[in-house]
DNA sequence: GCGACAG
DNA sequence: ATCTTGTCGC
């Protein structure tokens, strides 16, 4: 898989101040709405896997149908649109403390069912520090993609997009760098103020997130992104909201509608469900 | 100086 | 993210 942004894939020798100038450039090259509208409904994932006697396999002939030579993408080969949850877990040494490598997973939908699984270990470069996750997780997750022969119509990644210092998330970071339309669920806030207060609400709810000071680049008020409250116990109200926000070429409003057409009855939107597990099967695998 | 922050 | 048993509530 070529990069559609070879420049502005970041050199592991990058000071912070360099990081930050770059995901300024991320930004201003992130396409904030939609372009071809992702319709939910052909996204959209009716019934939840269950984990309990581990993955469900993945189905058999579609892969096949996506990698015909000549082909510019799922949508055009088959009219049905084809959306990639990617995660990861990571890998401690034998000495057992410090995070070794990441293990990236990336699973490929297409009709609500799986049609394919693909992984790759990388080893890490970069510490946590919020702000700058992509640096940490963005070559992980662009080796699982590469290692995947489907074709994304519609990233799915496990970290804000807008919702960010410079609206330069991780999934705005792989949904640029790779020019796939993209979104970030995260499942604590990173910055920007919510509409309403969040605790306790039904399952459905949304309220938008709004840039605060915290957003360097956005004019304070600017909506990046929703609350969403994803699933909820009928009497006791504690499940925490998702924070969906747009990574490329999604709009804040489109990204919640795609999000929640993805959710089937759990917390986590079912392809960043089933790459949680998947990650942790491919960790699992190595040792 | 304090706060405060995805995974 | 990761280290981990039970426990409470769907």
């Amino acid at each position: 898989m070529d990069l559609a942004r070879p420049d502005l894939r970041p050199d592991p020798s990058l000071s912070r101040q360099e990081m930050e100038s770059l995901q300024r450039e991320i930004a201003a090259a992130a396409a904030f709405d939609d372009d071809h509208a992702l319709d939910p409904a052909a996204v959209a994932v009716e019934s939840a896997a269950s984990l309990a006697d581990g993955l469900p396999p993945a189905r058999p002939d579609a892969v096949a149908n996506e990698t015909l030579p000549g082909t510019g993408g799922a949508v055009e080969e088959s009219g049905v649109p084809t959306v990639v949850g990617v995660d990861q877990a990571f890998r401690t040494d034998r000495a057992g403390d410090r995070p070794d490598a990441a293990v990236s997973a990336a699973v490929a939908f297409r009709d609500g069912t799986v049609v394919e699984y693909a992984s790759a270990t990388t080893p890490l470069s970069i510490p946590y520090i919020p702000g700058l996750l992509a640096f940490r997780e963005g070559e992980p997750i662009l080796a699982a993609l590469d290692a995947l022969d489907a074709e994304a119509d519609l990233l799915v990644c496990d970290g804000s997009g807008r919702i960010h210092f410079r609206e330069a998330g991780l999934a705005t970071h792989v949904g640029v760098l790779c020019d796939v339309p993209s979104v970030g669920v995260a499942k604590s806030l990173l910055c920007g103020e919510p509409d309403e207060p969040t605790a306790e609400r039904p399952a459905g709810w949304r309220t938008p997130i709004r840039a605060d000071d915290a957003v360097t680049t956005a004019e304070p008020g600017t909506v990046i992104g929703h609350a969403f409250q994803s699933r909820q116990y009928p009497n006791s109200r504690r499940v925490n909201p998702l924070y969906v926000s747009p990574g490329h070429r999604v709009s804040a409003e489109s990204a919640v509608d795609l999000v929640a057409a993805l959710c089937a009855g759990y917390k986590l939107p079912e392809p960043t469900r089933l790459a949680d597990a998947h990650a942790e099967r491919a960790k699992g695998d190595a040792e």
